[in-house]
DNA sequence: GTCTAGGGCA
DNA sequence: TGCCCTAGAC
């Protein structure tokens, strides 16, 4: 591996189970409400979803995100990972592609070639093999960031199956990651894809407040 | 064996 | 774009 750069990635894991909010914990038909609320366009930002800095969120069927034009990639990654969502169907892995909903323009997965970073996934397509579709779509270049393979296929990676473990568990979670994009970062490929220092999770639980680090 | 990936080649 | 092989971490 090319030592040439300067490898600092650390995770920065922030588990969080919530008590709160029962006005919309203590009901089932809320969690409905809860989960439309991801997918409907143009709802401001629903019940956990963050604000968006860039003002640019986009709502696929499995996911949301918010890009970043200036480093080329999502600044958070939202989804619901259902019970449900757990499967173990192996789907053959698909092509990468533009998300062409991005108005500013996702980035070239060519950036990524080569340059020594994994394209790593925000919504881990394990957690959406539920159908091809949904599993296909996380293969679009907004829902990518370079990661050190070592990091990425390491403790990323276990953290992710953990986050599946626990979905099971509790019945199902609400998931948002994202890379931390600030300050300048070292970038890769013509369209200069910023490569963040710092990755982090944070899980919602929203029916069973188990706080957990 | 299961996940995460890169890369070569028709 | 599909197919098949390789590699690391757990």
């Amino acid at each position: 591996m090319n030592r040439n750069k300067n490898y600092t990635l650390i995770a920065i894991i922030l588990l969080i189970g919530v008590y709160g909010y029962n006005f919309w914990l203590e009901k089932e038909e809320d969690k409905k409400v809860v989960y439309e609320g991801i997918k409907i366009k143009g709802d401001t930002n629903v019940f956990f979803l963050p604000s968006s800095t860039t003002g640019q969120v986009v709502h696929h069927d499995g996911y949301s995100l918010s890009y970043n034009e200036k480093y080329e990639q999502a600044e958070w990654v939202a989804y619901e990972l259902k019970k449900e969502h757990l499967a173990n169907r192996n789907f053959k892995r698909p092509y990468f592609e533009i998300d062409k909903t991005i108005k500013t323009k996702a980035a070239h997965w060519k950036n990524y070639k080569q340059s020594g970073y994994d394209k790593g996934h925000l919504c881990p397509a394990g957690d959406r093999k539920y159908s091809k579709q949904a599993h296909d779509e996380t293969f679009l270049t907004s829902n990518i960031s370079p990661q050190l393979h070592e990091f990425n296929s390491g403790i990323w990676n276990t953290l992710e199956q953990k986050v599946r473990y626990w979905a099971e568990k509790y019945d199902g979670i609400y998931v948002l990651t994202g890379g931390v994009l600030n300050g300048e970062l070292p970038t890769i490929g013509e369209e200069q894809v910023g490569v963040p220092n710092y990755f982090y999770k944070v899980l919602l639980d929203y029916n069973n407040g188990n706080p957990k680090a």
